[in-house]
Parts: structure tokens; sequence; C-alpha cells
DNA sequence: ACAAAAGTGTTCGTCTTACACCCATGC
DNA sequence: GCATGGGTGTAAGACGAACACTTTTGT
């Protein structure tokens, strides 16, 4: 049997969060060419001896980064050509993309470690000089993200453990970008099951009735897909 | 900078078309450990050598299979793992996965250079000896694709370029696996534009009132994707 | 009493479904 | 004439958007 050569394999992640009420996406600038200055995703070599398979190298390259493993890890696409990084054969560069919804606050980054440039950027205020596709990569990212709050698809770990419809609905509003219509919202949550109200717990102290505290349905939160 | 090992690369495709009124899947038997005897998705090595792109690979590796570059590949997803492939370093084998749809007939098997089984499968009558995780890519192929059609979006060459609509509801009920309102499917076409009938062309011959020929607008067709 | 947010009901328009009905042809 | 598939209209129901409305608290 002939032995091939191979590409070079990477994982790279789309970390989103929401960062003073917009939707952020986690950024590196590139320190060595190719795109040396450029914005890129964060990621990192696939690691055949550390890695038993795709879901963990993405979950670790993500702790790398984040301090945290990333609660819901979904895959995005793979992309893969010659000349995209020269330290493949011929230049072959494959990316696994992974993209990940982490809670405000959550991330504790852990720097040094070649990662000198490390930064949240709102989505709607991204970079012009972005490295290889990765500007469409995110853009793609943000709108699988945004297609699940819509659909009221909520990745698990992204929403807190207790919370008010209020605050669902902010932080929904947030994501989206838009308002939205706070009967509609609050209607589709009950008639399909998604929450549950907890029992005798509720919020005062505002000047205005209190709110019950809701949790998500196990069957509401969207499986982790790694 | 240190050098990596890198997994073992490959490249697997879940071909799809209508034979026998029923939508079938592409299948090989394997004839090699693991899994020697069961049965797996068509697909080959990526060779850093010969293929620009990952796409590009994916097009060389179907035109071995089928003899046609197949119309409409679409990547679905990448697997990889530790003890997947032997011929990896620490058994690391990774696999990127596409689908495609074509015509029915339209594939003219190359057979020789070791395809000495490959054959249409049911997709509804699928053996129990099937390799890998390859049982579980085929369902989500076919998910796609019977939602891809049962939203209207027509992938590239799947479907003639000259129709009845009568035929275009067939072929769409047969991927289904289930029947649909006429008056309902044909508004849909309608409204949304998707179909523009050919001028002063229609088929006669059988014992009822003759059928306008239609063809797809070109903003119905589903891009490539690759 | 008042402001402010929680929480609910009701209407309206849009889209889908199911079904009934005509049309044109070959036999 | 009649069987057959092409082609269209229509009523019923599901769903979501928009908006008005009531409720409950702290001040």
């Amino acid at each position: 049997m002939p032995t091939y050569l191979m590409p070079f394999c990477r994982v790279e992640i789309a970390v989103q969060s929401l960062i003073d009420q917009r939707l952020n996406v986690l950024l590196i600038r590139r320190e060595e060419a190719p795109y040396k200055g450029f914005w890129a995703l964060p990621g990192g070599v696939l690691r055949v001896d550390l890695d038993p398979d795709l879901g963990a190298a993405a979950v670790r390259v993500a702790k790398e980064r984040l301090g945290i493993p990333p609660p819901n890890l979904c895959q995005m696409k793979t992309v893969g050509a010659k000349g995209r990084d020269p330290r493949g054969e011929a230049g072959w560069g494959l990316s696994v993309v992974y993209r990940a919804l982490i809670a405000e606050g959550a991330a504790t980054f852990a720097p040094g470690k070649r990662v000198t440039e490390l930064r949240w950027v709102p989505v709607d205020e991204l970079p012009t000089k972005i490295a290889f596709d990765h500007a469409e990569l995110i853009a793609q990212a943000v709108n699988q993200t945004r297609s699940d709050i819509a659909k009221l698809s909520f990745p698990t770990g992204f929403v807190p453990e207790r919370f008010t419809l209020g605050e669902l609905q902010v932080l929904s509003e947030q994501v989206l970008g838009h308002t939205i219509d706070k009967a509609s919202f609050r209607r589709k949550l009950r008639d399909r099951g998604l929450v549950e109200a907890i029992e005798g717990e509720q919020l005062r102290g505002s000047a205005h009735r209190p709110s019950a505290i809701f949790r998500l349905r196990r069957s509401a939160v969207q499986p982790n897909g790694i």
C-alpha cells in the first residue's frame, strides 16, 4: 500500500458571547505570515497524540484559549485547500470549524502562551482585515446562533440555570439584534413546554410586580453535537 | 517549530438517487479490515498532490466511482477519531463527508479499480452490517435530502432540464416517501416563482389532457456548496 | 396614586391543508 | 361518453405579529 502525504490539520472555534448588551465573537490577532497582523478565529493544531477524537480536540483547543471547556460546541463546516497553510505538504491546510456560545463573563482568558491579542469584537463591527475565509465563517456562525435563538433553541450553558422570562427575552433580543413581542415569546415558550416555573420562587425587590423564576426543561436545550 | 503527526484524511460521499421509484444510496462492500464484509459509503484518500481543495477532492473521488462528476455535492460533516483507520498515526482517521443527489440512470459505474461491489440500496432497507458510523451518516444525508425537497429546494442536476409538474410531484413524493397535495404543491411553485412554463411546448400522446413543460428558474436551484 | 415591569387575551392577516371542482384529451 | 391525469378555486384551520389590557409591586 502506498503511503500518502497528509494535510496540516487544525481546529478553529468561533466563540460567541454577549458583551455590553451585544453579540461578540472572540478573535485573535495573527503574529505570523500568512495574514500577519490580520484578525482570525482562534484555533490550534489537531494532535493525534493528545486528542481521542475531533470533539475532544475542539474542547482542548477551546480550553487552552478560554480557561473553561465551552459548554455547547458544535461543528459548522470544514475548509481545506492547497496554499492555505505553509506547514502542510504543498501548503495543504485543513481546518475543522466549530462554534460555541458562552454566558457573559464565563470565560477566564488564559493569556500568555503566545496569546498576546485575544479580543471580543462585536459581530456588527468586525474589522476589515480578517484572515483566510474567516469573515465568511464568522458570518455563518452568527447566522446559526441567531437562527437557534429565533427558534427558541437555547444552547446548553448559554442561558443561566435560573432566570425570569424578562431576562430570557432581553438575552434573545440582544442576540437577534431586534426587539420581539412579549406575548408571542411567552406563549411559544408555554405552548411548547420549553420552560417551567420553579415552584414558589420569585424575584422581588424592584418597584414593580415580582417575576416568577423559570428553568429550561431538558427537552428544550440543544444537545452538544461534538 | 515542532512538527506534528497528522491523521489519515479521507473523503466519503453519500450519493443518492431514485431507483425503481425509491430513494437509494450507493454503498460499497468493504474487503479489508476494519469492518471487513460490512457496507460503507464509498470514499477515497485526500491527495494533497492532486486536489487543489476539499471540494475538488470530493469531485475526483466521486468521479472515480460514478464515472460522472456529481452535480450537487455538498458537505455534511466531518468525523475523526483515534482508532478509526489503521493507516493513520495512532490509528487516527479523519473523514470529510459529502452528499449528492443524481438523476436516475445518470451514473455509469466504473467498475474494476478495486470496486468489486458497488450497489444501490433502498434507504429504508439498509443492511444491518454498516461500517464505522456510516449508518448515522446515511440517515443524516437522507434527512437533509428530504428536507431540501420538502422546502422545494431542488439540487442542481437532480431534476431533469424539462419536466411536467406531475413528474416533479412524483419525484418529490418518491424522495419524501409520502404523497403530497397537488394544488398546494403547484401553488407554492407558482407563488415563489420557482418554475416557468416553456412557451408553446406541451406533452401530448396520453389519454388525457396534455401537460405544459416547465423548467426550473435559476433562482430556485440550490447552489453547489463545495 | 403612580410608574414600571409582569403577565394575559384578542384580533388580524398570512400561510398551509384538504378537498371539490372544471378542462382537455385518447379511446 | 368516459376514464384519466392536468390544472384551479375555496373553505377550514394553524400559526404568528401586533396591540390592548389587567396585575402586582416599591416608592
